[in-house]
DNA sequence: CGTTCCTTTGAACATAGTCAATAAACGTGG
DNA sequence: CCACGTTTATTGACTATGTTCAAAGGAACG
């Protein structure tokens, strides 16, 4: 029943991301341009979990970055993750009282999956499935990250992981990806200030390692910040 | 089919924590039973993620408290998780390269479940589902703790975290839980050093918020904790 | 009873935060 | 395409929170 040698390089990267993590055949790939055919968008820099609600099924991103925070009562924000095309965002049932909520970063477009086309067995579901272990594995990440890290290994090791990500979407070329975050999203994604952040960015360009400008980012040595950090 | 009216309050603590958390009927309670039936052990301070891959199913925390840490190049370690009575650590397939290691901090006692016995519609896979999603939530809570909160904030959270989860598992008394953590390992799961947990329990004790000593803590306000916090 | 691990405390230091001011980039409407 | 207002980036000086190093006192355990 598999139709195998499906071109990946030709697939948008919320596919593409997917079917790096699971082999996909014909019939999961239409249900996902059946789910993909009833978009829905959100706006730059607007909180979107609302609409979440109303999906019935896994939502998946189609475009564009979002992510979830979790909001202080002093003002302060914590964003917990980013979710890039290819990412489910997961439903968070009853516990909406603890103030976490979804934002898009830049425009998105998501849509819901219909829970029967990933039912078990289907290439699909493995994929969810994967999607959902690099989700835990990225959490655990990000606790070393901000318990054990300073702000040069910290911002190191996390833009490294985007690499891998965005790259695992197709949406790299050579070793620059896209980084369409403001100093400040990046600090409330480390728990470092904006301030802060711009110093270690310089720093990090200055040693030769990483070059972030203009929505774009450049790992100049990627073997160099695994060797710095220490993780792995 | 269902047996209710089970008596909570003379489960042992790994039980009750599940029974919390989902309706068990008389099934699922002997299917827990036959799987305590064939308990392992760990001793205190041992890594034992080697004897985890064993297991073929989920594996329960019977008696103890474990953990899973990074080991980092120099020496210093995260702890990402805390692993109580009626905890579930999951497998993490594939990933063994990344340095996550599972240790016993006490003597623990665990069995493997037989994922037939936690078939979906069982109450007991309910359970299972259950402590998955608390799992991931006590994952974003600690990140934006690790990000955000400073030392006396962290591990105020963190303690009325602590003793909520004892709490489920009937291992509170009154405001007193048990706490068999050195100030090293509470340093590990903080992101602090041991140094300064040690300075900043005297500070709880000092403002009369908790009081940490003899491995039991006492919640001694737990409004003024949230209060101060500022998290919900 | 001695050894080891754990806790407690002090002093000096380091990393990151705060406050503030300026410059650059971006978006919008004329 | 330019002018203007707003957001974002950059830099400096100062402060604060947490770390490091070191030493001493307690508690636990064989």
């Amino acid at each position: 029943m598999k139709t195998s040698a499906i071109p990946l390089d030709q697939l948008p990267p919320a596919f593409r991301r997917l079917a790096s993590l699971a082999p996909l055949d014909a019939t999961d790939l239409k249900a996902l341009e059946a789910a993909a055919h009833a978009p829905r968008t959100a706006a730059a820099k607007r909180d979107f979990t609302g609409s979440l609600s109303s999906a019935s099924g896994p939502v998946l991103i189609l475009d564009g970055w979002a992510l979830r925070a979790c909001l202080l009562s002093d003002g302060r924000r914590q964003i917990t993750e980013l979710f890039l095309p290819g990412d489910i965002i997961s439903s968070e049932p009853t516990d909406q009282r603890s103030s976490y909520s979804i934002g898009a970063i830049t425009a998105v477009t998501w849509c819901a999956l219909d829970p029967a086309s990933a039912a078990p067995g289907t290439g699909l579901n493995q994929a969810l499935c994967a999607v959902e272990l690099l989700k835990e594995q990225a959490l655990r990440r990000h606790i070393v990250r901000l318990g054990r890290l300073d702000a040069l290994d910290r911002l190191a090791d996390w833009l490294l992981e985007l690499y891998a990500r965005l790259d695992s979407a197709g949406s790299c070329v050579g070793n620059t990806m896209p980084l369409p975050l403001t100093q400040e999203v990046i600090g409330d994604a480390l728990g470092l200030t904006s301030v802060h952040v711009n110093r270690t960015l310089s720093a990090l360009r200055r040693e030769g390692l990483i070059e972030v400008q203009g929505g774009r980012a450049i790992i100049l040595n990627a073997d160099r910040c695994r060797a710095m950090v220490g993780l792995n």
